[in-house]
Parts: C-alpha cells; structure tokens; sequence
DNA sequence: GTTGAATTTTAGGGATGGCTAAGGGTATAT
DNA sequence: ATATACCCTTAGCCATCCCTAAAATTCAAC
C-alpha cells in the first residue's frame, strides 16, 4: 500500500526485516504538530516552532532527521509534509491520545482541563497492547472529551462535518460537538455556558455586526459568547446521539 | 526531617525556592535498582549493571551523577548507596509501578507475566495527580499482583514477614504472599502450579537431600518444585486474607 | 529591481546517557 | 608476598535533542 519512503527502519544498522522502532517522543510530537498543521498545505518550520514552543533552528534541525528517517518530505525553505509512514505514527498517537484523555475524565475523575497535559506525556509510553485493551476497558468511544474523533487501529479517521458556532443562524437546534482549544481559561469559560460535547442547544441571536452569538441551554438558560470564542466551539445539528 | 544532601535539585542552575525536579527515566531505575540491591549493604557496581543490563562504565560513571545530584553517597571502589532523597524517590517510583501493575492485570487484563514491562515504562511517566487517583480507582490496594507491598505516598513500606516455601516444613498450611522474579517463563510454570499470591495450599513434603518441595493446593492436586524455584516462592502462615 | 523584515538555515555548544577499550585497584589463592 | 582473576574507573566516542548567534534566503513593499 506504501511506497514512499521504505520502511519506518530508524538504526542506522540493519535490524530485523519488519523492525519498526517506534519514534522518540520529541520525535511523535513533532508529527502530530505537522500533521495538526498540514490541512492547509506544508507546515513551516515557524509554526511547529511556536506550537511546540522550541526555537526555530531545532526545528530546521528536527526536518532533517525527520526525512531522514522517512517519515517526511521536506526541502530548504519549502516546509514539511508528512511521509505516508509518517501519517500512520501521528494519527497512531493521535489515538493513543485520545484514549487516554478519555479515561482520564472518565474513570480518574480528572477535569476538563487537566487531561490533555498528562496525556501529552502518557501517549508516548503506552505500548500498543495497553493502548488496545484500554480501548476495549471503556467500550470502544468514538469520540474524546472535547469531541474529537479517535483515529482507528488503521488509521482511519472519521470525517468531521460540524461548523462552527460562529458559522450557525438563529434559531438552529444544535449539539455541541467538538471545542478547539485545549487551555484552561478557555475551558473553564466553556464549562460554564454549559458549551461541552454532547450539550443541546438552541441558538437565539447571531449578530452580524460584532460576531457575538446567544445561546439557550436546555436547561433554558441563555450565554452569549463573543465571535472569536464562538469560533472555538464547533456544533452539529441536533439530531443523532453524541 | 532530612538532612543529608540538601535539595534534590537537579538543573545546575538556580530554580525556584522548592523546585525538586523529578529524575529523568534513567535515574529513576537506578534509583529502584540500588535501593532493591542495598538489603546487604552498599550496590556494587557490577550488580546494578547486571540489574540493568547497562555497562558498568555506565554505571560507574551514573554513580557519580547520583552523588553529585544528592541522591546516593558514593566513594571510588566502595559501592554506593541511597541519601533519603534517593530512598524517597525509589520508593516513589515503586508505588507508582506496584499500583500500575495492579491496574493491567485488574482492570486491562493483562497477564500475570505482562505487567512488569509495562509498568516499567508508565511509571516514570505518570505524575503524582495520576498516581494518587489510580490508586484511589483501584480502592487504595496495599499490594501489587505480585504479593510486593505497595509503599503508601509518604514512603512508608509494610515490612515483610513472608518466608520462603523453601523453609517451609511438612504439614504447615501455607498462603502464597509473593514470588520473587517477574520473568515470562518463571511466571508461566508457577501460574500452572497454582502458586500464585493469594493461594493456600499445605505442604506436602521437604525433601532434605534435594531440596525438593511438594504442595497440594484447595483443588487437591499436589505439585512439585525444584529448590531454587522453592526460593523464589515466598509463604506466610494461611490465616489472615491475602 | 532593490530593499528590508521575517523566516530559515548553519555553526557551534551543552546536557544526558549510552558504548568500547584500556588501564588501575582489590582480593584471593598460592 | 606475589600472581591473577575479577571488578571498577577513566578516556574517548556517539546519538539525541535542545540552545544562541550569525549567516542565508524568501517575499512583499516600494
Ligand atoms: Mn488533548
Ligand atoms: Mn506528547
Ligand atoms: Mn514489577
Ligand atoms: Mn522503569
């Protein structure tokens, strides 16, 4: 099925013929930031720089290794795109990810906001057994808490039709179903409106003129939220379970 | 309380007031290993790099990390052992990985060979938030699946009363508390004889000459083991729960 | 088309933590 | 007391992954 650049080999000795070491952690994190990064296009050394908080030469450094070891295609200047193999390894963290957030809110008790730290280290230690009889312990979700989908074993990952709140019209019974970013404050805001995957609500006003949204919870209470936070907040119509 | 090496800090320069920074992957098993090896005295550095499988250069030349860090008192030619900063870490990280254990095989299904690897890696891994409510997920378990006590958040470790079936005598009905070695096929041949922690049986006979010992476990079938294996079975008096 | 700002790369350096090879130290048996 | 085997340390090396400072490139505005 892959042809791009052979094998995932990263010892620069022969070892075994399927030997797939699997990447450091600097390594992974680096290929879910360009895999983040690359819906519109090559990622610049720039952005991976300022998502990663790491200077913009180890970056450039980091490029080259990461060609290298085929998990990409990059050239002086041009930016990186991920290898095939490369793909598969963010989006194999990816779920590793997102399994762990999950139980994390789920069974440890942990808060909105404090899944995503601990996760960030823990997927990059868990083996894939782990990661698979964890996926099994809490019943094959679909989705994590802030309503990202969870790639599958191979890698599939399932299209994401919601919009923004920002994008919605009044009147519209919508569930939320996915919140941007992953920081506190923001969470804790969001917490607050009652905005959290799986909520239903329906939207009273959107104002063209400064962006701002209102929203009525089911439980009748009505939040406003200013454009760019109604931006973060991505909804589906209210329909199908969450 | 303590007094030895000061701080544990680590960064050669000055951070905070309080800063201890938890010790790299690397450390840290050392730190588990010369704490599992000091029961006799000062770890030499020929016994740790067995331990580790690492080099004894290696070894030699972490030892004086170690000291340098605070974390162990070291002399050329004369062994090494832990400060009380290097004890509480250890026993930190043994918490940490008795409690994961217990995780795999209760809750993930792992098996009783499986765990070890993988506790191996999680535990430096994990921060004290996780460490603390997976314990409390699993209802404060005071030992791993092992039969090893697991050392409470302060430090503190039950001291250990078992002894092993090898000195064990005819006729004495006996409750398995620990086996000692987590290697796969050791693992294997115990868990086919019945003699994993928590099983009562009697003993049967102790074969002076030999060393043999024969046990009956509660479903009546007896079995044998060769004394070294008897060695690592470790036995209290079947009265108290497991 | 030149210029200037922003981005990117290169050069050089440091911490960590492995390794092998070679040289010292210790202890035991003779 | 000395030989010798084993253990320990030193010296020198490499890989990973971060940094700062300086040079090179790109790109857009003039
Ligand atoms: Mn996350
Ligand atoms: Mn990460
Ligand atoms: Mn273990
Ligand atoms: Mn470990």
């Amino acid at each position: 099925m892959i042809s791009v650049g052979g094998s995932v080999s990263i010892g620069a000795t022969m070892d075994g013929p399927q030997t797939v070491k699997s990447p450091s952690s600097s390594v992974g994190d680096y290929l879910k930031a360009i895999w983040e990064l690359s819906e519109e296009g090559a990622a610049s050394t720039k952005d991976v720089a300022d998502r990663l908080s790491i200077s913009s030469s180890s970056v450039s450094n980091m490029f080259v290794r990461l060609r290298e070891m085929g998990l990409a295609e990059y050239e002086r200047y041009r930016g990186i795109t991920l290898t095939e193999a490369g793909r598969l390894e963010a989006l194999r963290l990816l779920r590793r990810h997102r399994l762990i957030e999950t139980f994390l809110l789920e069974c440890l008790g942990y808060s909105w906001d404090e899944v995503h730290e601990e996760a960030e280290r823990l997927e990059h230690s868990v083996s894939d057994v782990y990661t698979e009889r964890l996926a099994e312990f809490l019943g094959h979700p679909e989705h994590d808490p802030h309503g990202d989908p969870i790639p599958g074993k191979d890698g599939t990952l399932k299209p994401d039709d919601s919009f923004p709140l920002a994008e919605a019209t009044a009147g519209q019974r919508l569930r939320v179903f996915r919140v941007g970013p992953e920081d506190a404050p923001t969470l804790a805001v969001l917490e607050g409106s009652g905005l959290l995957p799986g909520k239903v609500l329906t939207v009273r006003e959107v104002r063209a003129l400064d962006g701002l949204v209102t929203v009525e919870g089911e439980d009748g209470k009505t939040h406003t939220l200013g454009g760019p936070l109604a931006d973060t907040v991505f909804v589906r119509s209210a329909s199908g379970g969450g």
